[in-house]
DNA sequence: CAATAGTTTCAGAGTATCCTGAAACCTGTG
DNA sequence: CACAGGTTTCAGGATACTCTGAAACTATTG
């Protein structure tokens, strides 16, 4: 099945809001056609041909989004290629590493207790409580949303 | 007065942090700075000295931060400068502008709706869900913030 | 209204990022 | 065990940032 204008537009349009949060317009063209391919996997020759990159930027993105937990690799009996796709729940479970950047906020604010000022200290000290009230609240956000997108009403 | 060594170690450390958001060190730095100098308010010529950078990146960057809420220019008569300094509560004022993202993530869900696919249309119908869901609890979770973060215990 | 403190703009240099195309590299299969 | 389909690596080119230093600009102040 080969891509539609239509298509096109909506995959670009998913590659140039990938590209506004500093994550590679390729990277965001890939997934854009993988949440409306049909079949839902494709190949690294289908990802090229349908988005006009070169296999070497196809290698390179995928594994990219790979580690990202964006893309998981598949294969069939019978076929020597791999196929890529989305996992189940990509886009919910995708929060779930926002977590990591909280926690790494959190280690900023504590490094800068050694050199907390006397005059508005909570320059320093408020960063820390907003990361300790998202690592607080996080996991039980995670959790209703969660619970409402994977198991439809 | 002049900044010391633990402080310009966390002026680096915010420094590096920032480039890991992909928003530039210098950027970092700036603010960095801005969390622990005394006074909190700095002139160009201060920033220039305390960070080591030319005063044409001072101004661009500052003008970045100015524009993004983290950073505002205070003035005081018998002076001639412009001062920089840190918002009050710019750490939780500054998860305000998650939202747009929100709306942002929304509408590109939206626009996939003239291509959603026969086979998992989750794929493409999730990600509204997802961009729902916040856009739901955002407002309330900040106003918790706010409050726990302005008005001590 | 001239001098000057302070700020912004801009060209050029340096750096990082991303892509391509080709070569190298795997790994099933005949 | 050689072949061929498929994937990864890598050098080189293009692009986009970001910084610097100097010139241009602005606006107080004497």
């Amino acid at each position: 099945m080969n891509i539609t204008d239509a298509q096109s537009d909506y995959v670009e349009r998913v590659g140039r809001f990938w590209e506004s949060l500093s994550m590679g317009r390729t990277a965001g063209r890939i997934l854009g056609w993988l949440m409306i391919c049909d079949p839902p996997h494709q190949s690294a020759v289908e990802l090229r041909s349908n988005l006009g990159v070169s296999a070497g930027s196809i290698s390179t993105q995928v594994r990219l989004l790979e580690q990202l937990g964006l893309v998981e690799r598949v294969t069939f009996s019978g076929s020597r290629a791999s196929f890529y796709q989305l996992p189940d729940h990509v886009w919910s479970r995708s929060m779930d590493t926002e977590l990591v950047r909280i926690v790494q906020m959190r280690a900023l604010a504590e490094a800068g207790s050694a050199v907390i000022p006397n005059i508005r200290p909570e320059r320093v000290t408020e960063l820390e409580e907003v990361a300790r009230f998202f690592a607080e609240e996080w996991p039980g956000l995670l959790e209703r949303l969660h619970r409402r997108v994977e198991v439809k009403p």
